[in-house]
DNA sequence: CTAACACATGAACAAGTATTCATATATAGA
DNA sequence: TCTATATATGAATACTTGTTCATGTGTTAG
């Protein structure tokens, strides 16, 4: 919110031609820019495909959906998205390892929910810009 | 790798235990109520899951974060980001698949930029919110 | 104690995917 | 025309990942 890289759009192209593409491959860019400061790191890129890698998943998806309403048992969460306990279990397990949901255990029960309101932030952010994306 | 799963916070009392658990599974919420409107259905979950796999990748990433900043053909793409011309080609095609890149001709070179500017916002969205949640 | 239950976890298998290599298409220049 | 360049694409390979099955751990009830 306080940043505000790459505002430049991209909408300028035309007159072509004649100012780039003489030599076979003398960049049409100067090289030495090429690393940008908005320009993501390989690390950087790194962590974010970790982190998106680990959402984009249809059954974690929905488990997080759940969570979001309210806190939820193992048991339960298979039973409401159809899902085999073993399987739920797994991907409770990478979801609490990446902090994206936390628990509290009551008797044989355990309950999840999502960690923090970033994580609900975050979440409604991509619902609503995938809705407009998809639509 | 990092394998730190988030197994403080579990500190919570541990009376409760009355006010539920009795029978062998009697469900801790209405089953009837299992599919609240916010809920995604697996068909949401389903696109979601799979448009987030498409941006969940490291070279994809630094595709877009490179033309987030300006239009650029495949040859300096390659070389900025120190890639196979051939893999390059590959993820922008699967840009270009799921309409997130464009693309102009002009000579030999091929230019892609984003789409539009949905894409930057997202784009711009997911590093807010991961520089925050990766802090 | 013993049995049933709730959940976790490791191993194995299946399915998906990114990269590389070889090759194809298209354009520009000689 | 022929050659070099720029990009695209299919196939093969290697890697990742989600699920299932079997089993282990811990808790409650009888």
């Amino acid at each position: 919110m306080s940043d505000n890289p790459a505002e430049k759009l991209v909408t300028e192209f035309e007159n072509g031609e004649d100012f780039c593409c003489d030599l076979p491959h003398a960049h049409h860019s100067d090289p030495a820019k090429l690393s940008q400061p908005e320009t993501l790191t390989v690390e950087k890129a790194q962590r974010m495909s970790e982190f998106l890698g680990f959402l984009a998943d249809t059954n974690r998806l929905r488990i997080l959906s759940m969570l979001a309403d309210k806190e939820m048992c193992v048991g339960d969460l298979a039973i409401a998205l159809e899902m085999n306990e073993s399987a739920v279990s797994h991907q409770l397990r990478t979801l609490r390892v990446i902090r994206l949901v936390s628990f509290r255990k009551q008797g044989r029960h355990v309950f999840y929910r999502l960690q923090d309101h970033h994580v609900l932030d975050f979440y409604k952010a991509i619902v609503e810009h995938l809705d407009e994306a998809t639509a």
